[in-house]
RNA sequence: GCCGCUAUCGUCUAGGGGACUAGGACGCCGGAUUCUCAGUCCGGAAACCGGGGUUCGAAUCCCCGUAGCGGUACCA
């Protein structure tokens, strides 16, 4: 169960927000490394220094604290260790194994329209100081990926360029630098997007010429958006930010995100971070992308909204919206829990609680009848008299109107729940009474009276 | 273009030669819970991309096609 050795790396380039593909890539790398009881890297790959900011960093950073996703190493930037690609630079020129070529990518470019696409474009070595460096890539043979998820994949070298793995100023280029990174650091596990296998080959003949044994890779499907594309700002909720904004809850988007490219063998689907660590292996992930479904993450994070502790749930809301966890929210939420599925949906439900009614006059016309002001009289003059006004004693209170009124009970409840509410949907609405407190039921109930009577007044 | 990857209900998936009249979950539709909405419970519709093989037998293996996606940068 454990490995002391299995050392793996969650390596994002900040280029922006950490989206959903990103989230899911890091949460797979953490649940292999917590299930193996291994190490999980963070590396930061800002090799690009142009679209590479700090704010950047910082927003992947605070994705993942929002996540609950820890690591056991960095940040490590990438663009620190430039001595180390500098250093593993040199010994593929003195080898040969790298060698200065004076093309341009407009050069190359030209080159392929002349030579056709079928096979990589082949340097000319220099001794100019500018020229950028590439890696000789055999023309024969084929290059092979083990795969963790497909098996062997190969591909044939003729099919590649000579790449270049540092600019002509030095600096090095991604392929290049995640090889050496990886081999340097120990990483013996690459869990990374689908989106680099054809890259991986390019790291391997790095590796190769370096004389570093390459690392495990396990390449995942990539995550797409409900029209079937690539997942983008587009399709809704696409970063981690948005959706904490949409109010899910870490634990519900953890579970989600888990599920999208991996299931269990016995269906389960409900199932806590622990749960998931116990069960999760990086070789059980399926081969075909997945697609973003925000109904299902919907249904999950009511869930989990649902299982809540009280003091917890109320602690949600409160950071959710900026208010102190106090003992009225905290009665809110009593009355809320039930219903929400996202922590977005409690104020809707309780705002009433908090603020005066605001006139829906839909909601009005919809519920308030000729009779409905003889009722919530008697209504008002029923809760002015109930013993504790809690909602058992309510109800019971309650009980016998429809009856007198001849009415069926929907005819008594809906013009009290527009009364105190403004809404037609709310909470239960003896527990909506209750929370509200006798005072404030009493006097909007007869706020109501006056209104339905013809007296102007302004909720 | 070239090099790859992938293909089960609308969506996420189970299944890996006979257990498949293809299972579960979300969503959808219907019913129940006679305070709304939500929730919960019950029921229902809904899929093996196409064509060839291999085999006594294929959703499962192979080939071809098709479609989708990725890569093909002095981006990551």
């Amino acid at each position: 169960m454990t490995s002391e050795n299995l050392r793996l790396r969650f390596a994002p380039s900040p280029t922006g927000a950490l989206h959903i593909g990103g989230a899911r890539t890091a949460l797979y790398n953490w649940l292999a490394a917590r299930h193996e009881g291994g190490a999980l890297v963070l590396r930061i790959e800002d090799t690009d220094r142009e679209r590479s900011t700090a704010e950047n960093v910082e927003q992947i950073l605070d994705a993942m604290r929002w996540l609950e996703l820890d690591w056991d190493e960095g940040p490590i930037s990438q663009a620190e260790r430039a001595d180390r690609h500098t250093a593993a630079l040199e010994r593929l020129l003195a080898s040969g194994a790298a060698y200065r070529d004076a093309a341009t990518a407009k050069d190359v470019e030209a080159w392929k329209a002349e030579h056709g696409a079928g096979r990589g474009y082949r340097g000319i070595p220099t001794e100019e100081p500018g020229a950028a460096i590439r890696l000789r890539v055999p023309d024969a043979g084929e290059t092979v990926v083990e795969d963790l998820l497909r098996g062997p994949v190969a591909f044939p070298n003729a099919s590649y360029d000579d790449f270049v793995l540092a600019r002509g100023d030095g600096s090095v280029l991604y392929n290049f630098a995640v090889a050496v990174d990886d081999a340097e650091m120990g990483i013996t596990e690459v869990v990374r997007g689908d989106d680099h296998l054809s890259n991986t080959p390019k790291q391997l003949l790095v590796l190769a010429a370096l004389g570093h044994e390459p690392p495990r890779y396990a390449h995942l499907p990539l995550l797409h958006g409900p029209d079937g594309k690539k997942l983008s700002k587009r399709h809704g909720a696409a970063s981690v930010q948005e959706l904490r904004d949409a109010g899910y809850l870490p634990a519900a988007v953890r579970n989600y995100l888990a599920l999208l490219g991996w299931g269990t063998d016995d269906d389960t689907t409900l199932m806590a971070t622990e749960e998931l660590v116990r069960r999760f292996r990086v070789q059980d992930v399926g081969r075909s992308a997945a697609i973003f479904d925000e109904k299902k993450l919907r249904w999950l994070n009511g869930r989990f909204m649902r299982e809540l502790p009280l003091d917890a749930y109320t602690e949600a809301v409160a950071r959710h919206l900026g208010r102190d966890p106090d003992e009225r929210l905290r009665a809110a939420c009593a009355i809320a829990q039930e219903k929400a599925q996202t922590l977005d949906e409690v104020w809707p439900l309780v705002r009433f609680l908090f603020e005066p009614v605001v006139d829906d006059p839909k909601a009005w016309s919809k519920v308030m009848k000729e009779d409905s002001g003889a009722m919530l009289e008697a209504v008002a003059a029923t809760l002015g008299q109930v013993d504790r006004f809690e909602p058992e004693q309510i109800e019971a209170a309650l009980a016998p109107l429809p009856d007198r009124f001849g009415v069926k009970p929907g005819k008594l409840y809906q013009p009290i729940r527009v009364a105190i509410t403004g809404s037609s949907v709310s909470p239960g609405i003896f527990e909506s009474l209750a929370a509200l407190g006798r005072e404030q039921a009493v006097g909007r109930l007869e706020t109501a009276v006056e209104r339905l009577s013809g007296v102007k007044t302004d909720g």
